[in-house]
DNA sequence: CCTCTTGTTGTACGATCGTTCAACAAGGAA
DNA sequence: TTCCTTGTTGAACGATCGTACAACAAGAGG
């Protein structure tokens, strides 16, 4: 015989709480992430992120218009909780244009971005680019900053007086280094067993070296 | 009054033409490929394959036991042709390191690897990579391969007696060079905005000439 | 010509997908 | 307390998914 539960109970425990808007937004983004990182592409169905966040089916549309702005929401997010790592890590370190750079690259090459999981994540996102125009838009905000950001650490890095005298293209440099940083990150996670982290920071301070190089000369 | 098409003429053409198992799996696995460029994720259903084979629905099951099998075999099938793309523009080159490796980063940017339907589906299996046994597999057997060419061109061209002796390690040079490549052709596909295919030879090639200034000191 | 093998078809099934919507209820306002 | 706003629920819909399977027929062998 049940001591509590009654169909109309006015005691006991509400069966759900309301939140803020803003606030259930943040969890279902949050959940999203968490589905990708778990179960890749197939983990994107609203039954199975709404499982994730304790939430019944239909509140996803009662916060996001449809399916692909969710989507978009996490992918905005995710680039931006990257970013941002990246970022405290360099202003962590010296004041020197070498040592943040070198923080850079060491932030890159370990946890939280060094995983698989978070690879399989970067592709369901890379994969969706092509077909649809909302991702296509937050994947230009996302990686113009990040090459800006990459850029100005090595305009600072380079000789400032000797930067556009021709023999080196800050601008080409910075798009290799990327190259290389996105290059590395990506065979690390689909083999980690091909090469140690320490590995890849040194292939980067190398490349950097060797741009150093060339502007002294 | 219809003159032909009688309901069980033995005259006329033949609802459809019976192949041998070998020949159909390969169309399929063509088919696969096709609608992988140019639907992406969405384009791996059995319907969207056999419609594009021009192939009932229920014939991909009588040549492949289920889906997956199907699309590790198209996975293999892609690889086999990049890699050999590749080297037929490897063995057309010169017989001289440099050139050899030269022509193979030209190969390497320019078509048809540098395409943006090309990287969609490479995308595809990258994002099963984690929850596919068989695509692991696949992958493995593909990217050792590719390597170990990239490995044994660069092995040639540094010079052979001090390729051990310290200062230049083989191995981490063939991985630095395939990240560089790899980050490249990515970001080129993703944004081909941002640089000239030439530019991504070039930088690629100062990345070797660098390696050699190195051995030769 | 008929027979037999088997490549091929297309319907059917159960599961799951994204989205809709009427009903419910939590919790602040009056 | 009662009312009202609105965050939340969960069943339901139509579409599409991968697979199974009985029936069909192409084409070689006799």
């Amino acid at each position: 015989m049940p001591v509590s539960a009654a169909p109309k109970a006015r005691v006991g425990k509400p069966r759900f709480e309301r939140q803020l808007p803003e606030q259930r937004r943040g969890a279902l983004i949050a959940a999203t992430i968490e589905c990708l990182k778990r179960y890749g592409h197939e983990g994107l169905s609203i039954r199975t992120i709404s499982a994730q966040a304790g939430v019944s089916v239909g509140l996803i549309n009662h916060h996001f218009p449809n399916k692909d702005e969710l989507v978009a929401a996490a992918y905005r997010q995710f680039n931006a909780e990257l970013v941002a790592g990246l970022q405290t890590a360099v202003e962590r370190a010296e004041r020197t244009p070498r040592a943040r750079l070198r923080a850079f690259l060491e932030a890159s090459f370990s946890e939280p971005n060094l995983d698989q999981d978070v690879l399989a994540v970067w592709v369901v996102f890379w994969g969706m680019y092509r077909h649809s125009r909302l991702i296509q838009r937050v994947h230009s905000e996302n990686y113009h900053g990040y090459v800006q950001l990459l850029h100005g650490m090595l305009a600072d890095l380079l000789k400032p007086e000797r930067r556009h005298e021709g023999s080196v293209d800050v601008r080409l440099a910075a798009i290799g280094l990327t190259a290389l940083l996105d290059g590395l990150w990506l065979e690390w996670c689909l083999e980690p067993a091909t090469f140690r982290p320490e590995e890849g920071v040194r292939l980067c301070e190398d490349w950097i070296e060797h741009l150093c190089r060339r502007t002294d000369r």
